[in-house]
DNA sequence: TTGTAAGCGTTATCAA
DNA sequence: TTGATAACGCTTACAA
């Protein structure tokens, strides 16, 4: 017995099989009886309608692609990018789109399979997992006019829908709270400045510094080669090498681990320390970390809100701004050391 | 402008729709003129084929779907499913599937989205991250007799396909270690005994000490209620006030870190302590945890090749083990401390 | 509000 | 080795 097919609904229930699709779709224009004798017909037939049909004759799938960009093991990624998931999985249930994903290796892997994606007429929309510098798939995505949202902050916010945090805030957020605990001189580690989350976060910096009084010194500003704990070390010997400060924001808890390292070194424990990105590692390590989660389960749930608004050609605005929450712990917090 | 059709290529090249079809899927009996020809017009034309009219005709996806179990919020899981869906995307690119993925609160809503997967014809098999002890998935997969592979020791492994490591060697390969290292009072620490894992490795554990002419010690065994560090901290305590062993084994990180707990509480250092899973935590907490790695993704890459044998009616295992490896840290080098 | 009929872009069956 | 032609199961103008 094979499985029932909208016709065999339509013959059951004694109307047409588009009278059927209408109640399927749920379109408004049928009367309150039929679709009532429709859905017992389905109910007893037990008829699940055959979305890849569907998919075909409406040319649209209900489906999200994703890409996760996987270069080496970074074990602070693999965590944002599960908390993402949850959370675009949350919305895309809650509007009735389904996800497919891929892992790639490289950018132009990305690409590639962005673009099967799309030429196989599988999804409807794209997210992507990452917002790089001069980003191939952005590009191509904006070229070809193809639904799709990025997380994170891209360089040219043409008409493009993004979802990120409030960067500069977060960190003139840090900064006011060491202020307060009576730093006075707080040193920058970012990770490279061509990225516009160090710009964001710099900024953040220097105005809250300025706002509050303090001065900007250059030589307590240091630019990582990338956002590696061995870049947070160098850094970290390089400030130590002109003068001490009393406290070092980072942008991320990798840097922030080899500030940490750095200060071992040299056997000082005074200077407090904030991350980025609330790791795992930062809430086991001694001394734990303080730092900022950037929320990336929500990150996650609006960046699929924008894509399926859209795709359905919904009124929207083009971004979504993600709360961040510093997270006080032992770095911050000497006295506890 | 249009994107192009199987008809197109067809005009294209003088040849049928049909024969067109033919060279997508790479049928033998074509000649290879035409095949050349019809290749060359796929590419002057930029055409691809359109997936989801494949699917339609052929009533199959190339897609695989994905049950994230996701009560909670284990860190550990977490680390396990991104690794383990790192490896199902490796092998089902290799070849040539799609994956679908959706993550669910609670087994029953597992079972919902599973059987939308397969009702709503999406996907031609489903792979099960964990196999739970009477699994409604695992029950309702088998009555309907659909392709999919589970990770983990399913209870009864009737002809169901599955992926686990081998528990008992693992933890037998542990005690050996310890024993090795002059350890003659090692007790043993699990989850519920429900679980077959836990009965597995703690068989390993008496098997192995017997072995080498030890004594099992009932008094040393002890049953957690479940696998988090509250567990582990509570039996240690247990253990403590009857005897102290100079070694601890687990079937967790997270037991492992409630025994560290306790040891701390007590001012023990002298005793080894053994985790399972190879979390980040024990990497980073002090002292380091030696633990055993599962390997989550070749069991991903496994459960994967199974399920598609098995659409493919490829001649096939019904299971895979995959090795596990002892990661020796601090725990187990008291000296070190 | 409902039905008719023509697609949607493939594959599969049967002939040739 | 190739080509007609009928599915595949649904949606969607267009009519009624």
């Amino acid at each position: 017995m094979k499985k029932p097919t909208i016709k065999d609904v339509a013959k059951y229930s004694g109307v047409s099989p588009s009278t059927v699709s209408r109640v399927i779709v749920g379109s408004p224009k049928i009367s309150h009886a039929t679709k009532q004798r429709v859905r017992e017909a389905m109910q007893k037939l037990d008829y699940h309608p055959n979305a890849v049909a569907r998919s075909l004759a409406s040319s649209t799938t209900k489906t999200l692609g994703l890409i996760l960009p996987m270069a080496g093991k970074n074990l602070f990624a693999n965590q944002f990018f599960i908390q993402a998931m949850k959370g675009i999985s949350v919305r895309a249930q809650e509007r009735g789109y389904y996800l497919m994903y891929t892992f790639s290796e490289s950018e132009e892997q990305e690409l590639i399979f962005i673009k099967d994606y799309i030429r196989s007429r599988l999804v409807d929309g794209i997210i992507l997992l990452t917002a790089r510098h001069k980003d191939l798939c952005i590009e191509y995505l904006t070229s070809i006019n193809f639904p799709f949202a990025v997380i994170g902050h891209p360089v040219d916010t043409g008409d493009i829908l993004w979802v990120d945090n409030d960067n500069f805030q977060a960190m003139y957020k840090v900064i006011n709270y060491l202020i307060e605990r009576g730093r006075k001189e707080i040193s920058f580690i970012g990770g490279p400045f061509s990225f516009n989350v160090t710009q964001h976060r710099l900024a953040g910096y220097e105005t809250a510094l300025k706002n509050r009084g303090f001065p900007v010194n250059g030589a307590l500003i240091q630019e990582g080669a990338d956002f590696s704990e061995e870049a947070g070390y160098t850094c970290m010997q390089a400030i130590l090498s002109i003068k001490k400060p009393d406290a070092v924001v980072t942008t991320d808890d990798e840097l922030a681990f080899g500030v940490l390292k750095a200060m071992k070194k040299e056997f000082i424990e005074n200077i407090s320390v904030v991350g980025f990105n609330n790791s795992i590692r930062g809430m086991y390590q001694k001394p734990t970390l303080t730092t900022v989660d950037i929320h990336p389960e929500e990150l996650g749930f609006y960046s699929t809100e924008l894509v399926i608004n859209k795709i359905e050609n919904k009124e929207s605005i083009d971004h979504y701004i993600v709360e961040t929450t510093l997270i006080e712990r032992e770095t911050t917090r000497p006295e506890h050391r």
